[in-house]
DNA sequence: TGATAAGGTAAGGTTACCTGACGATAATAG
DNA sequence: CTATTATCGTCAGGTAACCTTACCTTATCA
């Protein structure tokens, strides 16, 4: 025999999301770039999913919300302060606190990437087609389900 | 209205891909840990990952497979010598080369850990059926070329 | 037999986080 | 209305999981 006990036989599941991500990610990176800011990093993601668009907000709201450090997402807001992609104002209802907007370029900018994640999103769909995308996401959705029954099955051993 | 122009109403593939990712690894290595190897880390999967049980193999060949540099690679071969869970072998065909192995502890360690996987995922499975399950494989593995079309129909700009 | 390639190690850098400690401001309690 | 306590953001330093560059050793090939 010429594998592993137990070894699965076919890719696990596991092995599939990661290699996805990659691919999604390093695609999110490549496209920003592309379009001049080539200082972008995949930390910056953590922002642009977090913050809204119509007004501004805390860098520890955001942070809470990407669930990170409120030191991680600061350094990224700074950064994306540098790349003139967002702008920090003093909160005028808490003179400790300081707001994250999107300025007018950031603004334009995000929204091609979030356009860009639903080109990305349309074009697998129009692979695999709508319900299968929907399973995928349904799915996804319920890894964590998955892992409380296991860990409730064999608790000890 | 409440939301930057073209962001997605819903949550986009690409976050619900990258929490059952961070969900799945944080397992993997907390049931290693449970098993008693206290100093596993997330960077060890690349191993059991690659390596095959029926054979030695060199420490590049895995980092080649594994996608990552020999000497990323080096240093998670050289922590899993420490745990006892491989061993390093002179290639007799080759005297640059040092062939790793699974111990008689590690091929144990490492058979639990892909039952492990597939209890997972066959938790899943009785979740969300067997067809969802193949469905959602099927469209993660599709991701790549969904990325390539996006490319194709926007080149420049 | 000398050049070139391949296997592995060593040293140090990078990215994307983390914890802990801090000064400034705000809320709350006495 | 001060004293305590909590919160906002920053600074300093640490960690994990990689990377690049450089190197020594052993093979292979001309």
């Amino acid at each position: 025999m010429s594998r592993l006990e137990d070894k699965p036989d076919h890719k696990p599941l596991i092995a599939v999301i990661d290699h996805a991500l990659r691919s999604l990610r390093e695609d999110m990176v490549a496209v920003g770039r592309a379009r001049g800011f080539s200082q972008l990093r995949l930390a910056h993601d953590a922002l642009f999913a977090t913050l809204s668009g119509s007004k501004g907000e805390r860098s520890s709201d955001l942070a809470a919300r990407a669930g990170i450090t409120k030191q991680a997402m600061g350094e990224v807001v700074r950064e994306l302060v540098d790349l003139g992609i967002v702008e920090m104002t003093p909160d005028p209802e808490d003179g400790r606190a300081k707001l994250v907007t999107y300025t007018k370029k950031g603004r334009e900018f995000a929204s091609r990437g979030f356009r860009h994640i639903l080109d990305v999103e349309q074009s697998l769909i129009e692979i695999v087609g709508q319900d299968a995308f929907d399973t995928t996401v349904e799915v996804l959705g319920r890894v964590d389900e998955a892992l409380a029954k296991v860990a409730t099955h064999s608790p000890g051993e």
